[in-house]
DNA sequence: ATAATATGCGACCTAAATAGTCGGACATAA
DNA sequence: TTATGTCCGACTATTTAGGTCGCATATTAT
């Protein structure tokens, strides 16, 4: 209930760490051992990471991930939904698949909160997690 | 990913009917009917609601819930944690079974984060909802 | 009395989302 | 040409959420 996912939290604790490691390639391998992480789920993440833009890839044997600048200006809220897709407290707030939509009582209550919530984690930048 | 459950969703609809008709005692079937809501889940969370004092239940033939004062002071996160368990942005921020507690490097700014966030569903009072 | 209609509660089942695995392609440096 | 990387889709397993069922108890109307 109100979990970040595994993914999300492997990928902070990746992009930290290749941030840690300013100019370094590091391989996905070297993230999994060190902290603990499935080696193909890492492995995964980095790759959509790297898809996205957050880091740059270099393949090849001594190959790895490395610090993109540039994502300063990334907020917790694009981060997570560029990772997971649209985040959202309820479906009526992102899709309109609702059984409740028509006589819903607290529609308009629950999607100011969810507004809220997403502007609380807009105004949260990545940087302030990673460095 | 980030969203509520239906049963807190379906709680908050209910909590709103019952205190729009005041004094009137409102059954499950009532609620589920009205809102298209699974009758047995309805009345399980109803119960549920009853047990933890911000509904009154009456028993028997013409039974039904009733609105309990009192529930003016209960924020959203007490609501939401005292129907589904506590809340928590990751399991280290509520449990310690993580298996990269010893090494994570964004323990402190996830649990800032989740401090906030508990923070923010705590100023806001269930009665803004239902209201 | 007893039938009808409520709540109360636990066990159970199902569906969906999350977490993790596998196999194979491609790239590059030693 | 081998070792070591990334890349990527399909697959499986696990966990959580959502929903169902059966039976007990309480109360009221008939």
């Amino acid at each position: 209930m109100l979990k970040i996912t595994k993914k999300t939290e492997y990928a902070l604790i990746a992009l930290t760490h290749i941030k840690g490691n300013k100019d370094l390639l590091i391989s996905s391998k070297d993230i999994s051992k060190h902290y603990n992480i499935p080696t193909e789920l890492m492995a995964k993440t980095l790759q959509l990471m790297a898809r996205v833009g957050y880091i740059k890839a270099v393949k090849g044997s001594r190959g790895g991930y490395q610090s993109n600048s540039s994502l300063d200006k990334v907020s917790l809220k694009e981060f997570i939904e560029s990772l997971e897709g649209p985040l959202a407290l309820t479906d009526c707030s992102s899709t309109d698949n609702c059984n409740q939509l028509a006589t819903c009582n607290i529609k308009g209550p629950i999607n100011r909160i969810n507004d809220n919530l997403l502007n609380f984690l807009d105004n949260i930048s990545v940087v302030e997690i990673t460095k």
